[in-house]
DNA sequence: GTCTATAAAAAGATAGAC
DNA sequence: GTCTATCTTTTTATAGAC
């Protein structure tokens, strides 16, 4: 687990990818085996079936939310702000797991919507101390999951109508009016 | 169209709720019938493709919200209220269709996500003159869209943390305060 | 309008060579 | 570790009887 070989990692990259860029009907096996220029056995060498390739999907997005959770606690702006501007698809690679966990919750992975549900409460613990009371934290949380819904739907269709920019720190500043 | 089959509408309520439900991996066509009590060939007497049986559920979504915009436009609590309290789920056909539609995009479908940036589009048009500049309008949307992704994970899975009752009007109160 | 039977394609998975 | 070949199951779709 140290060091995880490339071939499997190349696999599970282009799995995301499809998912993300194409939806869960275009992410089989096949699709990602020849993604990843390997072949279809190949890919069962590292992924025993296609459950298997969806826990390490799934065990991948878990430590890259641990990161996550570490560097909103430390971040100069404070975690609110951090948090809501975060939630923006940059592309980077937590984006990109929790957007392709997502498509495996929609599609009726069990796994996939426990994951994601733990997810949202690791954070929710995270900014409880930084806000003023429940209903503030309910519109921290609900904002960030719109942000991820609109950057998960513009993946499969024209981009979304996600704020950038001057009008993201406009945004960020009325939720933090808001909570504060 | 003025009076449809009722074994079609029948066919197409098992599918939208095999997609509310189970996901998008268990709407199948096969399934729909059963859950609807008819065969596979009843089913493709009135839908002749898997793609004219989502055709006909984002059909249906289209007509739920033409309904929507007009009761939001003459709400007594106001459009954004009304907006924001009708978006979390209370199993109305709209909600329905909804979280449906948005199976189908995240499998793939590119019809199905072209009509949800529809349908916010719309929304987006009956709240902006009920809310003080474009971050406000943001905000609500997001508040709303946040509240669908939750709703949609929790079909799934286990209950989801969605504000009811006193939560709601509180969350509801905040956001009047932010964005009027 | 609804059925059964069947074909055709796609997806997941196994076996064994290299 | 990676490949090709093959098998099984599932899913979509067709044909034609009733």
């Amino acid at each position: 687990m140290a060091r995880p070989p490339r071939a499997r990692e190349s696999v599970l990259d282009a799995f995301e990818r499809l998912l993300v860029d194409e939806g869960e009907r275009a992410a089989t096996m096949d699709a990602a085996a020849r993604a990843a220029g390997v072949s279809k056995g190949g890919l069962l060498y590292h992924f025993a079936s296609k459950d298997a390739l969806e826990a390490a999907l799934i065990e991948r997005l878990t430590v890259l939310v641990d990161e996550d959770v570490a560097d909103m606690a430390s971040a100069p702006e404070g975690p609110v702000a951090f948090f809501v501007r975060t939630s923006v698809m940059d592309d980077d690679p937590l984006d990109r797991a929790l957007i392709a966990t997502s498509r495996l919750a929609q599609a009726g992975h069990a796994d996939a919507a426990a994951a994601l549900r733990d997810v949202r409460t690791r954070w929710e613990e995270a900014l409880r101390p930084h806000v003023r009371d429940a209903a503030a934290l309910d519109l921290v949380l609900l904002v960030s999951d719109g942000l991820y819904y609109n950057n998960a739907l513009s993946g499969t269709a024209v981009a979304g109508p996600v704020p950038q920019g001057t009008g993201l720190d406009e945004l960020i500043a009325l939720v933090e009016a808001a909570v504060r």
